[in-house]
Order: structure tokens, then sequence, then C-alpha cells
RNA sequence: CGGGGCGUAGCGCAGUCUGGUAGCGCACCUGGUUCGGGACCAGGGGGUCGGAGGUUCGAAUCCUCUCGCCCCGACCA
């Protein structure tokens, strides 16, 4: 049992204005954190008590598949100089010299030392698997800290590697993580959707990255549910696709070929299609850019880059940097626009485009891969390197009759089919999707957000046991490399998302419930006392610091001070993690507080003791109750019980 | 790294334009009244005005340099 009067636990009435997100002003307000540099926060007895919870649940769930280590945070360079991130990991790695000049670094993630433990000792399959893990602190020199706990420069991770004989067990001990996490989030009372993450050419096969859903979040996903929550489908928005509803073709006019249509001063989507009396979905949106090479020198030129898609969709730039192999798109001048395409802005169409890629090119260009990887064809043929990149979207696939720009002011052609009157030089997805389109795979609604990553795991595969030369001895006697995973998660990150979903649930329940209460005559004179604008949350019992304060409303009572001691007492005894505030203060005051630290349970002693009852605050449901002074550590523990399952 | 903003008491701010030796609210300490939604009265403590240099009789204020922090973007686990 712990006494508020006797605990360090520094509320702020006012956030400091440097906190922009909520979790951010929540966790300084609430005393759980200060902040001592860009990136960098102490955590205060509050703050640590939470995070210890979190540990403990990473902890207990990582010891039903694997073992804890724990490794220097300090590194001298050689080991990662020998797995090439000595030089790969660039500015964001913390460097430092010792006093005889020799070189260190402050570790990002553990690979190397755990891959230089595994070469040193493990020497026969015998001894394989192997999943090691440690909750030790991380340093990154980020660019930019941010958002309070979400971007930091020194921060927790539990990071876990494993070592498996072949890919059969990686894919074992990958699945255990993947197990593993998903119960660590769901007993830390988040909700969270795994994201599939395809982590590129980086000797990663498989990886998914566990998001949960917040306007603080730094990534875009997709996800999309079925009846019973369960997630169906969940993308970064970057790869997100959706199913596309199907199109009514128009029907061909005259001779069925590009017709050339006087249109007069309609240069946008809406004007054309009410012009032709079509829908967008009938029309060919052009979208022209320019874009640097993304694998040339800077001195390069930049290339021409124009998409085509469906009247009434939109440029996912990601994608289509990907497919082009393209980066930095900026929109073409009209001076570019006359010379790639031929035509003015709101007239664009893809019609005798100056396009003349051989078709050997487009053979292997229509292979499906970023232009950067056919080496071949545009380094050997430079001129073909100047070429307009003309990327038609899927939308366009097999469509018929079309209108689009004629690439001449106040003309468009109808009757445009691809194929026929054009080619691309690509086809590719290279759409937005937008919010409850349906998923592709169970065609439910997507949900779109931002969202902060709390966790990934990812199957490394032989780049750092090949680099770095470990090796076992196989059954046959034969030498063999061991295949790797690497799983990370952010301990702070689950508390900072714990607090932004709740903040945001509160938020949203206030500005639907009352209208808002909010008078500018009344606040213009009073500084302090105008609306509290510091959002409101309450953390998930398992990851508070306390899971219930009992509120004693006026301590200079003896019978409330006695009944508050006592019951305190009682929880205490029954495993409850208990919070006794005992403070001589004003009974607003300690509601104020016991709200602003985020408590999820309070039972308030006061008036109505006299008829053996007190109130029990479920400040996650948000309701209030009374009960008999004498039932209620029954109640507050299967409450409790059934908030963790 | 590019753009913008800010550094004055623990927190939130005014004072800077127009130079004259620092103020308000909250918090804190003492006494009293109050006591279920951030009380009131009286008294009190606390500031190298981010730092260095310069101009001036005199600098929080003007000039130069510098450090730090925040936001947007770029970049990135």
């Amino acid at each position: 049992m712990h006494r508020w009067s006797k605990l360090f636990i520094p509320t702020l009435r006012e956030a400091p204005t440097d906190a922009e997100v909520a979790s951010h002003k929540l966790l300084l307000r609430a005393g759980y954190v200060r902040q001592l540099g860009a990136g960098i926060y102490s955590y205060l007895p509050l703050g640590q008590r939470s995070i210890n919870k979190i540990i403990a649940i990473v902890r207990d769930e990582m010891d039903k598949i694997g073992q804890e280590f724990l490794l220097p945070a300090l590194n001298p360079a050689e080991i990662w100089q020998e797995s090439g991130r000595w030089t790969g990991m660039g500015d964001n790695m913390f460097r430092l010299k010792d006093r005889k000049g020799a070189e260190l670094c402050l570790a990002m993630t553990h690979e190397e030392v755990m891959t230089s433990i595994a070469r040193n000792e493990l020497r026969s399959y015998k001894q394989l698997p192997q999943i090691w893990y440690q909750i030790q602190t991380k340093f990154r020199d980020e660019p930019r800290p941010k958002s309070g706990l979400l971007r930091v420069r020194q921060f927790t991770m539990k990071d876990a590697y494993s070592f498996d004989i072949d890919e059969s067990g990686l894919d074992e001990s990958y699945n255990k993580h993947d197990r593993a996490y998903r119960a660590i989030f769901t007993r830390c009372g988040l909700e969270f959707v795994a994201v599939e993450a395809d982590s590129g050419a980086m000797g990663g096969s498989q990886s998914q990255e566990f998001m949960v859903y917040t306007e603080a979040g730094e990534d875009l996903i997709a996800s999309s549910r079925d009846a019973s929550g369960n997630v169906i489908y969940a993308a970064n928005l970057e790869k997100a696709t959706s199913t596309l509803t199907p199109i009514h073709d128009l029907a061909p006019t005259g001779d069925g070929l590009p017709e050339l249509v006087h249109t007069p001063g309609k240069a946008s989507i809406a004007d054309v299609t009410a012009f032709f009396g079509i829908h967008a979905s009938q029309d060919i949106k052009c979208v022209a850019f320019m874009g640097s090479r993304s694998a040339a020198a800077t001195t390069d030129p930049l290339r021409p880059v124009v998409a085509f898609l469906r009247g009434d969709h939109q440029v996912n730039e990601t994608k289509l940097n990907t497919i082009a192999g393209t980066a930095d798109l900026r929109p073409m001048t009209p001076e570019e626009l006359a010379l790639h395409i031929g035509g003015p802005a709101g007239f664009l169409g893809p019609v005798g485009i100056p396009q003349t890629m051989t078709q050997g090119s487009l053979n292997g260009l229509n292979s499906g891969k970023a232009l950067d990887k056919l080496k071949g064809v545009l380094r050997d043929i430079p001129s073909e390197g100047l070429r307009t990149i003309v990327v038609m979207d899927l939308g366009l696939q097999n469509r018929t009759n079309l209108v689009a720009g004629a690439n001449k002011l106040d003309f468009h052609f109808r009757n445009v089919t691809p194929g026929r009157d054009f080619t691309p030089t690509l086809t590719a997805d290279i759409r937005k999707i937008n919010e409850g389109e349906l998923d592709p795979i169970g065609n439910q609604p997507l949900r779109l957000g931002k969202a902060v990553e709390i966790g990934h795991i990812f199957k490394l595969g032989y780049k750092y046991s090949k680099s770095m030369g470990a090796s076992v001895l196989d059954k046959d006697g034969k030498e063999v490399t061991p295949i790797m995973g690497s799983y990370g998660i952010g301990i702070e990150r689950i508390l900072t998302a714990a607090i932004e979903s709740s903040a945001a649930r509160f938020a949203a329940t206030n500005s639907t419930n009352s209208g808002a209460p909010s008078s500018p005559t009344a606040s213009s004179s009073a500084k302090v006392g105008s609306q509290d604008t510091t959002p409101q949350y309450a953390l998930p019992p398992a990851i508070a610091p306390f899971e219930v304060v009992i509120t004693i409303t006026n301590v200079r009572e003896p019978a409330l001070l006695e009944a508050g001691e006592t019951l305190a007492a009682d929880l205490d005894r029954a495993g409850i993690d208990v919070l006794l505030d005992d403070r001589d203060e004003r009974a607003g005051v300690k509601f104020k507080d016991a709200e602003l630290i985020g408590i999820p349970y309070r039972i308030n002693i006061g008036k109505k003791l006299a008829e053996g009852q007190i109130e029990l605050v479920d400040r996650l449901l948000r309701t209030t109750t009374d009960h008999p002074l004498a039932s209620i550590a029954e109640h507050l523990k299967s409450l409790l019980a059934a908030s963790k399952q």
C-alpha cells in the first residue's frame, strides 16, 4: 500500500507549452516524466511504476519462448564495422571515443552483439534453435525527436534475436514471436493491428509491424475487421489496395476511334464530366511530375513521370515512386508539360505522348519490377533514360471508350481505349485508397488513419550471421550458417499509445455527449480558472501505476480516515495495487489529481460513509456507483480480474 | 539539413518596438478561515532576464556571435 502523502507525484496544473500531443501533456502534468533534453526524459516514480508493469508483462511472455540477456549499450566499433553498419547507420548512431582514442558507439539495436555471442559459443545444430532477448536502453540520434515519449533519443526496447538451423526453424521462431506479441499487447490493454511490412531487399523475407491507431502517430495505415472484430486486412497506406468497384464503360460513338471534341474552357474533371454527362470514373485523369531517379546521381536531369488514373482516383506518390524508380516528385511546370506531353494543363491526355520506348525495353519494364532494378535498360540506352515514364493505374486496365484530354487547348477525345490508343510504359497500382473502400481480402470497409508502431518482427535471414561469421555443424558435420530473426518492442511506446488511445476515446465521447460549455467571455477574465484543455484519460489496469486510488475526501474526519486506512489495507492484502490519498487537501484537488494520473478505478470515501456506503468511480466505463463498504473489495477484485481476462 | 517560433522565478506569461536596474497568475513557506470538483484573507521566500562579447553614464530591452528547446518539412527505426 502506498500513501500519496509520502510519494513524489509532482502534478502540474498547467502543461509546459512545449507539449503538443496529448500523451506528452499528460505525462508531464501527471508527474510521470520530466524532460532533460531534446528526446531525453527522466522517468519519475509514477512513470517508472508503469514502465515496470509493462516490462513485467513483456518479460513474462518472452520467458515462455526465450531467454533473457543483458547486453552492453556501449559497443566497440569493430563489431559494427564487421556487419557494415558502422557506416550504414550514418548520423543516427551516437559515437564516442575513449581515452585511448578507440572508437565506440551507443548501440541502436543489438544484432551485432548477439551475433558475436552466437558465433563464439554456438557450435552444433543441437544447440539450436535459440531465442535470446533483452530489455534495455537504446540510443538513436534522431534527426528530430518529438511528441514526448513517442520519438526520443534514448528509450527502452525489448529486442529479441532468433537463431535457427534452417528456414522452417525461422518460421517457427517468427510465429512464436507473433503469438507472444499479440499476447503482450492484449494484456497491456491495447487495440492493435499487425501490418505486413515487407521490408524490401535487406535480407528480409517477411516482416510485420504492430500498430496502434492514434493521431499522434507518424505512419499511415489502412485496416479492416470482420464482424467479430478480428483484423482481416491491414497495410501501410503506401501499399494498401482496395477492391475496385465495377465501372460501366461508355458505348463507342461514331467509328469508335478517338474523336476530337471541342471543350472550350472545360479544364477540370468536374467540368469535363458535366460537359459530357459522364461519371468521373469514365474520364482519364492525368497527373504529371518531374522526379529524380532514385538511383541516379543528383546532377542527372529530372525525369518526367506521367500518371494516368480514373478521374475519381488520386495518385499515391509513394506507390508511383516505387514502381517508376523515382523520388522527390514535383508537378511539371507549363513549359515541361508542353515539352514532355505536348498539351496544356486541363487538357492533358495519354494519346500521342512522345514516348518511344523500344519493344525490348518495354518487355523488361512490363515485368513489374521497379525501373531501377532493370539496370540494363535505361543505363545502356541513355537517351531512353530521358523518355517520359507513362504509368497507368490498374483502374484503367481493360477499360474502353474513355474521355481524355487531347493535349490541345480546349479539346478532349472520346472513345479512348488503353492499349489500342496508347501504351503505357508501366501498368501498376498507383492509386491512393480512401476511407470506407472495401479491402481486397474480405471486402470489409477500410479504416484509414495515423498509427504508431509499438513492435516489429522481422525475418533477418543471413545478413549478420554471414557477415560476422557465425556457423554451426549440422547433422552431417557440415558447416552451416544459422538463419536469424529480429524482434523489437518499444516499451515507452506502449505507455504512450495507451494514453493516446484513451484520451482519444474520452475526447470522442465528450464532444458527442455534452454541448461544449466553452464561454469565451468567462474564460477571458480567468486565465487559470478557464476550461481545462488537457485531455482526460485512464490507463488499462494492467499498466497503470496503481490499479485503484482511495480518495479520502476529508482526512480530518477520523471516521473517513480510518475507513480509508482499513480498506486500503484490505485491498493490499487482496493483492490489489492500491494508492491511498491521505493528503490533507480539499476533495476537489484530490479528485482532479486522481484523474490526472490516470488510475482506472477510484473509491471515494466521504459523506455516504455514514450510511455504510462508498462510491466507486470506474474511469474506463465512466460510471459512478455506490457500494456497501463491506463488499467493495470483492467487487473490485472481480472487476480487475475481468479486465485482465 | 531547410523554413518558422521561443528562451524573463518550479509552471504559464507580461515587460523588449521607444534603454533608466524586473512584474502578474499558479505553485511554495507562515498564520487564520474554509473543507465533495483545482477555496479565501493576511504576510513571506524565490529570478546570473539561456550564454559570451560589444555599444552606452546606464542593457531583459540595441548590435554581433553562440547555446538550447518547440513546431512544419526533409531524413529515418
